[in-house]
DNA sequence: TCTCTCTTTAATGTATACAATTTCTGTGTT
DNA sequence: AACACAGAAATTGTATACATTAAAGAGAGA
């Protein structure tokens, strides 16, 4: 018997047009979005699109306005290297938890399975784009897994909304590493550490997983700083059609 | 010239209102809250109101319900503790940053003038319920400036945002303790750590600020221990005016 | 008596009209 | 020319009617 299709309301559409819209950067940072406008662009009435936008503003994407209204939100490099860092801390806990709980090898199969998944697509030398694709696909499986097993709520709640930053998610540069060189070579340091830390769980290792977990998203930084320029800027081209990520607005 | 006197919209007075019966215990965890009985209690019409709802769920009081509205959230006495070492890694994430920057001495006024605040309050042997309101009042001066120091935008969003739940902030115990009777006691602890954090800071230590405020925040994770009950279950009474923290919904 | 289905009820989702506030603009004065 | 003020436009805040969907209950059949 198949689910009983559950249509989704408005409001959740306006919010996955609007985000896919802003990510795209079809709306510049620090733009105000009017309710108005966006009535005539997407088509529904003001109700659920400010459902919409209060919700963006929560997943982070926008920011209130003193005088009402909101505005798409401007990121500094620092600010995506810190949400960055804030993830590795998350998982880091996730993953030190996980290690004192001792969990059965049952709860283990998914992460292998996972990272077994990720074995087989870089073993190929030459990655074409769809090996990207299931690299992504398998890696926030590993990343899902490690926010499930650590079974505190609270926490999964704020990985959840740390990783709601598209820069900030697990996978969020290994899409533009598509078109860098020596793309391969920095997966494989990312999948030996998610060994290591399936590993350091497994063996009830606490510190070692947290420690590892911390490092592992300082490879998410380091890809953010090859594609910033030198002087710590993101510029608009070099995210490409990444997140909404722009220079500061002091600067 | 006075400021503007801003009125405060009527959806954050509903807010407000709403998050206060919460707290106080008036709406038992797990009850379904429907707007048109809100709308009979509290005045105001369905829209601010949907949108007060919604931003408590966020602020993680309530949440959604499969079919839609929303029921007050429940905790358990894991769920507390979670949220608050949840808090002591963020704040030892910002302790670190902080130590890492080298603020100056004038960045440094604020908090050594909580604590000395403290300090004048704690000399007293017996302290009375306002000796508690002052050491409430600088613990959240201290606690506010450590999440200002660090100066990462995204995190100390986070900070904010973890220490909304009344449990998990970092005064949330302290009116519990004032029945307690060696209640002085672990306040002293705490003030020590409350030095000791700010003098790492100051010596650029920040592996140590950072283990410091983990620690610390253990200190509100004893007390709640004191309060729950041997299984580790939070009792309504256990817990007085307090948070709706009960008993989850499976045990 | 149980269960399945249909009807009824109640709740949320949506659209829109109105009110209040903010922001811009043009004009007048100094 | 600069500033202040008033008025108009635009925008958000609020109320309410309507539509849609989930839940509850009644009734018939097994």
């Amino acid at each position: 018997m198949p689910r009983p299709e559950r249509t989704v309301s408005l409001a959740i559409q306006v919010q996955n047009a609007l985000r896919e819209r802003i990510l795209q950067g079809d709306m510049p940072a620090g733009q105000r979005l009017t309710e108005l406008a966006l009535v005539s662009h997407l088509g529904a009435s003001r109700t659920p699109i400010r459902a919409a936008l209060a919700r963006l503003e929560q997943e982070g994407l926008l920011r209130r306005l003193r005088s009402g209204g909101y505005a798409v939100r401007e990121f500094s490099a620092a600010d995506v290297a810190d949400a960055i860092e804030l993830r590795g801390l998350l998982e880091g806990w996730a993953a030190r938890r996980a290690a004192q709980k001792r969990p059965h090898a049952s709860s283990l199969a998914p992460a292998r399975a996972a990272l077994q998944a990720i074995d087989a697509v870089l073993q190929s030398e030459r990655l074409n784009a769809q090996a990207f694709g299931h690299y992504v696909q398998h890696n926030q499986a590993f990343h899902a897994w490690l926010s499930d097993v650590c079974e505190a709520q609270v926490i999964q709640q704020e990985i959840r909304r740390a990783c709601s930053l598209p820069f900030a998610s697990p996978s969020g540069f290994v899409a533009t590493q598509a078109a860098v060189p020596r793309a391969r070579d920095l997966l494989l340091v990312a999948q030996d550490q998610h060994w290591q830390i399936l590993r350091a769980i497994e063996a009830g290792d606490g510190a070692r997983a947290e420690a590892l977990a911390r490092e592992h998203a300082r490879v998410a930084r380091r890809n953010l700083q090859r594609v910033a320029s030198p002087g710590g800027v993101i510029t608009a081209e070099a995210l490409g059609r990444l997140p909404s990520a722009s220079t500061p607005s002091t600067a």
